[in-house]
RNA sequence: GCGCGCGUGGCUCAAUGGUAGAGCGCUACAUUCACAUUGUAGAGGUUACAAGUUCAAGUCUUGUCGCGCGCACCA
């Protein structure tokens, strides 16, 4: 039955036409038609966003972007799979909860870990399905039948197998070393997850004297030497004063002593090449316990650490100082150092703090014992693949950025102190043991794997949320690292390697670096081929969006007012392979009113097809006596159609629609349909044909961009044409 | 300090080395016509600046300036 077109296309409609989607199943491609002559799988991993987080543009662009890849792949005879999931965002999600707890005027001790755990599930329950629901209304086509969380059970297995199969190839180890505290979240953490913000601060020039007159320095009557801090409050742990050796200023204090003040302890004058003569005074102090360089600095020497600051970013000694928060230590000290007369100067000086990504309080350094991963082995495979192309970044100056950060890589601290996450698969056993001088001293024994003997205690730690997202590309597949299991499962025989990955540059190293040897470690096989990372999306005043800065524009906000297709038009357009983009409003209003554009124009057509024509083939449009104009369009519609695949595949999603808003509008709508309006309204047949081919392929093109108002538009056509046909989403890419 | 990206009409952006384009905004006109969320026409650009390569440069090279980003042990 020919049913007449509605007046408009609006919003209202989307939902409706999502679910019909997902009803079919055509978002998992085990129920696409054709299974056989489909060529192959060709599937995306969604960034996991955190339970934490709401959608913002960044989401937005990143899944519109991979939507119309997925689409456009699904039309083109693929067997299309994007799996959805959550990530689970240890530090983050823990610090939200927290909050919460706050304001009801309680904290996770009170509650003790095991409710506190449960309580953040509750929490997952409650707004872990916020993101994945505004992905569905923007139209994004995920399987979400195969959607995981890093905190399933199954996850939970891959993620502990993971950290066995690293314990047993010997990349794993336990040390003390100088590693990264917010004091604030009360972990460790990786030397990426730190953030630096540039600071207005001081550099503070003391005297360190020697110890009495008698020893005064030769060639030195002064008898102290100036360090130049931008940290005065570390000098309490200072272990040494360090010059370079090619100093001649210095030359003659190498290896005396000077005594530190207000500590009162002598310490020695080392020679270092990692000194800048050209900095402050050329002379540093040196804290091992509570600096990089000088913890370097100190192995190389072989100085003492002394730790001064707690895990709570106060002072533990001495007396004076003990208590005192860091900011409060070094105003004292400061003053305490003016008036011994040893504060010589305090020149302004700009340097760099390190701030928590996640509370952006400052980062620490401290000495811990802590877990790691040993890099340098895992490295050399995915410096190998990426080298070679195995692996390829769009845009392609990526590779480089990716190659430079694996080629220095450090090994990577893996263990957090928080109750968020997945508990380390460790246990320990602890003794009390004389040594040979009859001390008694606690030896521990560890033990890795799931049933411990009597005696051991699981390690309270949890893994870096880093960790599991960086098995993301098979664990969310289903992997589990259990060998007889894995051998069972389907989806990772058909769908792993995955092939493209969509991400922000952000997380080069934190996410993309860490799947692509945890790819080749686990499964012997690169995670994806082709990693595209779009542009960052900045405000309209080209700064980037902060939420806390009320900065930021809500994507869902643009949905109200325009609509998911018009909102996916915007942000199409300022995709691309730039690195970044301004936010203009302007982008949306254009997509609303295509969106109309499109409604219209085959509402119009649709008007007056009387229910006389068939949908042609290719062949037969070509069997036509088309005009000369008519045959113009026919080409430009082929072409268009190539030129849109093309930069689809090369993730010019800018170009393709741009391209199709071009052909679509000033030439099909503003040309062809005005030149053949007359002909149309008398029931020429070969004009009806004409125009129902080209719009049908155009409303095909655009659907990977436009997905609700072309599948809408393409029902009521077709319903007038042929009855009920296949939908638009698995209807098959234009091909000429 | 090293590295990367960007700088094109008022705004947001296009343009395999070959006559600089679009959208929005602006101006004028049109419209009982599918669409005022429309159409037609128009104004508006020494492509940041300077030098170089070339028959030809927005595009390639070098330098300068401005904006943004990444890395780094300047205490």
């Amino acid at each position: 039955m020919a049913k007449e077109f509605s007046k408009h296309f609006d919003k209202n409609q989307e939902k409706e036409i999502y679910q019909s989607w997902e009803q079919a199943g055509f978002f998992n491609p085990d129920n696409l038609p054709d299974q056989d002559k489909r060529k192959s799988s060709f599937v995306m991993m969604l960034p996991p966003p955190n339970i934490t987080g709401s959608l913002h543009m960044g989401h937005a662009l990143n899944a519109t972007c991979q939507d119309i890849l997925v689409r456009h792949k699904r039309m083109d005879g693929y067997l299309a799979l994007w799996v959805p999931g959550m990530d689970h965002a240890g530090i983050a999600t823990q610090n939200v909860v927290e909050k919460k707890l706050a304001k009801e005027g309680k904290n996770r001790h009170d509650l003790g870990r095991e409710k506190f755990v449960k309580e953040i599930w509750e929490w997952k329950e409650e707004y872990g399905q916020i993101i994945p629901n505004q992905l569905k209304t923007l139209g994004a086509s995920c399987d979400w039948t195969r959607q995981s969380f890093t905190m399933d059970e199954n996850y939970q297995k891959a993620v502990s197998n993971a950290f066995l199969a690293y314990q047993k190839e010997g990349f794993i180890y336990q040390g003390e070393r100088l590693i990264n505290w917010c004091p604030r979240c009360q972990t460790a953490l990786s030397d990426i997850e730190l953030e630096h913000q540039e600071e207005d601060s001081f550099l503070w020039h003391i005297k360190y004297q020697a110890k009495s007159q008698k020893s005064k320095f030769k060639n030195n009557e002064s008898g102290y030497i100036i360090v130049a801090t931008t940290r005065p409050e570390t000098m309490l742990g200072d272990t040494a004063v360090a010059v370079n050796p090619r100093d001649k200023r210095y030359k003659d204090l190498i290896g005396k002593t000077v005594v530190l003040p207000l500590v009162n302890r002598e310490i020695p004058i080392v020679a270092d090449e990692a000194v800048d003569m050209e900095f402050g005074t050329g002379a540093v102090k040196i804290t091992p316990a509570h600096d990089p360089l000088d913890f370097e600095i100190g192995q190389r020497q072989k100085l003492d650490t002394i730790k001064v600051i707690n895990e709570f970013g106060k002072i533990i000694a001495p007396k004076v100082y003990a208590g005192l928060k860091i900011d409060e230590a070094r105003e004292k000290i400061v003053k305490d150092l003016d008036q011994l007369g040893l504060l010589v100067k305090k020149e302004s000086h700009k340097h760099n703090v390190a701030l928590c990504y996640r509370c952006n309080s400052k980062a620490e350094s401290l000495i811990s014992k802590q877990w790691f991963v040993k890099m340098k082995p895992l490295a050399e495979k995915a410096i190998e693949a990426v080298e070679k192309g195995e692996i390829q970044f769009a845009p392609v100056r990526f590779k480089k950025i990716f190659l430079d950060w694996m080629h220095n890589v450090k090994d990577w601290c893996i263990s957090r102190q928080i109750w968020w996450g997945h508990q380390l698969p460790v246990f320990v056993k602890q003794e009390k043991v004389k040594s040979q001088n009859s001390k008694i001293k606690i030896k521990e024994s560890f033990y890795y794997g799931d049933n411990p003997p009597k005696g051991y205690i699981q390690s309270t730690d949890v893994l870096d949320t880093w960790f599991s997202s960086a098995l993301w590309p098979f664990a969310a597949l289903g992997w589990t690292g259990d060998k007889n299991q894995d051998k069972k499962n389907k989806d990772l025989v058909n769908f792993y390697p995955t092939t493209s990955l969509f991400t922000a540059k952000d997380i080069l190293y934190l996410w993309v670096a860490r799947m692509i040897f945890s790819g080749y470690f686990f499964m012997d096989k690169k995670p994806f081929s082709k990693v595209y990372i779009h542009p960052t999306v900045l405000n309209k005043e080209g700064k980037r969006m902060s939420k806390s800065l009320g900065t930021g524009v809500d994507p869902m906000d643009l949905w109200e007012k325009y609509g998911a297709d018009a909102t996916r038009f915007g942000l199409a357009l300022k995709s691309g392979l730039r690195q970044q983009v301004k936010f203009s409003e302007e982008d949306y209003v254009a997509g609303r009113n295509f969106v109309t554009k499109i409604w219209n124009a085959t509402r119009f057509i649709d008007m007056n097809l009387n229910g006389k024509v068939k949908l042609l083939s290719v062949g037969e449009i070509k069997k036509l006596k088309l005009d000369k104009d008519q045959k113009e369009t026919l080409s430009l519609l082929f072409a268009t159609a190539n030129n849109v695949k093309n930069n689809i595949n090369t993730y010019r999603f800018d170009l393709a629609i741009n391209e199709l808003y071009e052909f679509f509008w000033h030439h099909f709508c503003d040309k062809t349909i005005e030149e053949n309006k007359g002909k149309m309204k008398t029931g020429d047949i070969i004009t009806l044909q004409f125009l129902t081919f080209v719009l049908t392929n155009s409303l095909k093109m655009l659907h990977p961009f436009m997905p609700f108002v072309t599948e809408a538009a393409f029902k009521e056509l077709t319903i007038k044409i042929d009855g009920e046909t296949q939908p638009l989403i698995i209807s098959s890419w234009p091909k000429f």
